[in-house]
Formats: structure tokens, sequence, C-alpha cells
DNA sequence: TGTAGTGTCTCTAGCGACTAGAGGTTCAAG
DNA sequence: CTTGAACCTCTAGTCGCTAGAGACACTACA
């Protein structure tokens, strides 16, 4: 059995958060000593970990929560599961596309003006004034 | 003059951000008409655009606040803005570089299955409960 | 057994950057 | 002059936590 603390450093999930993750039912709320303190089993580190796991690969709570559900039924086709990660995966590759087009402005603006001058003739100010500066919309 | 709608399909960011921008000093408070409405001139419109075409950049509150400072002092040396453009960008670098990594794991994951079997044998979920599936940390 | 120190409890509030809704007022077109 | 859209303020909610207050519980050592 493990504290929260314990718990913590086994998933590197911090305490707060982990509290969290019971008030909003993603964690089973787990015994309690006679204290009122938690403590935890095999099962609620496991579970933990899944969680941990996928909020590290962007996963939404919300779609976590639909993973866990599917779980815990062995039986139901997977089909959900693909479809959550395919999701994740496109979001993922919109958000690479978004940033890689931001990068390429970011680095034109930065270019056009090494600092040394006044800000009045800054091209970074006056490219984020101008939008007709750009090169293409973002 | 424009009113608050007005001002807000010419620069598409909507009516109740445009309230935001100004209750948070980013936007200076405008005129108001005898019932209390908001008027902006073309000052105000040009300084929305500028804070629009930043946040599009990725820009913080934060980062813009200080821009505009800085562009209400024409003397002052640009080092700043460059250095903050030049913060935004490494900003944006490093966010791809995580997002690739994640785009490389979830495809690996997503491959794993078709969606065709059952929960249980479900490698999107296995993947999940089991880190060292994982073919490097992410 | 006492005590010190760390861990844990609940609760409320805050972050960033908005977004939504209620309930009321003002404007502009016909 | 009327209608209906746009506007006003205010409060509360979003997401996924994070921080802090004030009180209680546990553990190690003397």
């Amino acid at each position: 059995m493990f504290s929260i603390g314990q718990l913590s450093k086994r998933t590197k999930v911090k305490v707060p958060t982990i509290r969290y993750y019971e008030e909003t039912g993603l964690l089973d709320a787990p015994e309690r000593t006679d204290g009122n303190q938690r403590r935890y089993d095999a099962a609620g580190l496991e579970r933990l970990s899944f969680i941990k796991h996928a909020r590290d690969l962007g996963f939404s709570i919300e779609a976590i929560a639909a993973l866990i559900e599917l779980q815990g039924h062995p039986d139901r086709s997977c089909q959900e599961a693909t479809d959550i990660a395919t999701a994740q995966l496109s979001d993922v590759r919109a958000k690479i596309k978004r940033l890689r087009a931001l990068e390429k402005e970011l680095v034109r603006i930065s270019k056009g003006c090494d600092g040394d001058g006044v800000s009045e003739d800054c091209y970074v100010l006056a490219s984020l004034s101008n939008h007709g500066l750009c090169e293409r919309e973002h």
C-alpha cells in the first residue's frame, strides 16, 4: 500500500494532481487509513500510470476517461480506442503544421532586426503592426 | 469611428475578447457614446490589429504588453523586441520538437491495432498501460 | 512515551486566454 | 415610432492543473 506521496514519486504525478484526478472521477477513490489518509494498491498505481502516460501523449482528460471505460469492458470492440488514438494523431499533426508556419514567419521577422537599432525602426515591431509584411497567412 | 462590432468584424477578434483586452489593459479604453457604447478610432483599430497578429503568432498577452510598451517609446533600443521574438521562436521550436516525438509514438501505437479486435487485446490500450512498449521517452 | 518534523487532509482561489449567459439598455433602419 | 439587432455589465465556466492556509496524521528517534 502506498501513501499519496509515494504514489506521486513512483508515477511522477504531483500530489494535488492525483487528488484532482480523483475528484474528476478519472481515478477511483482509494481506501483510507483510520486517520483519513489515502492508501493505494497496485491497481491504483497501474491506473495512474496509464493516465500519466496518456497525458504525456497529449490525450485530453475526456479521451482518457473514454479509454478507461473501454478498458473496463474487455469484450467490447476496440474500434473506439483506435479512433481516439487516430483523432489524437491528427490533432498533433495539425498543431505541428501550424507551429511550423509560425516558426517560418518568426524566423523571417527575427532576421529583419538585429536588435541594434531603435524601437521606431524595428522590423519586429513593424511586422507585427503590418500583416501585409508577412509572406503568407498564419 | 467604429462600434465594437465593426471593430470585431474588421480584425476578426470576437467582441468579448476585445472587452477582455481592454480589461487587462492591453487595449486603451476608447471613447463612449452618450449611451455608454464604445467607439473606436483608427488608432484603436491599429492597436487591435497588432495584438491580433501577435496572438496569431503565439505571443503571450504579457509579451504583447511588453511590445506595446516598447512601441510607445520609439527612441528606446529594440533589443527587447528582438529578444521577445527570439524567445517566442525557441518556444515554438521546443513545442514542435515535442509534438514530433508524440507524433512518432502515436503512429507506432496506432499501427499496432486496426480496430478489428476486442478491447482486451487492443494494442492501443496495452501501449498506454505499459510504457515499456514505447520506443523512446516522451 | 514524548516530540519534532514531515506528510497529508480539506477548502478556496488563481492561472491564461478566453467563452457563455442573464438581464437590461441603446442604436439605426424603415 | 417601432422593431430588432447590437451593445452594456456582471457573474460564472472552460481546461488542467497549481498554490496556499490552517488543521490533523504519521514516523523516527531520544
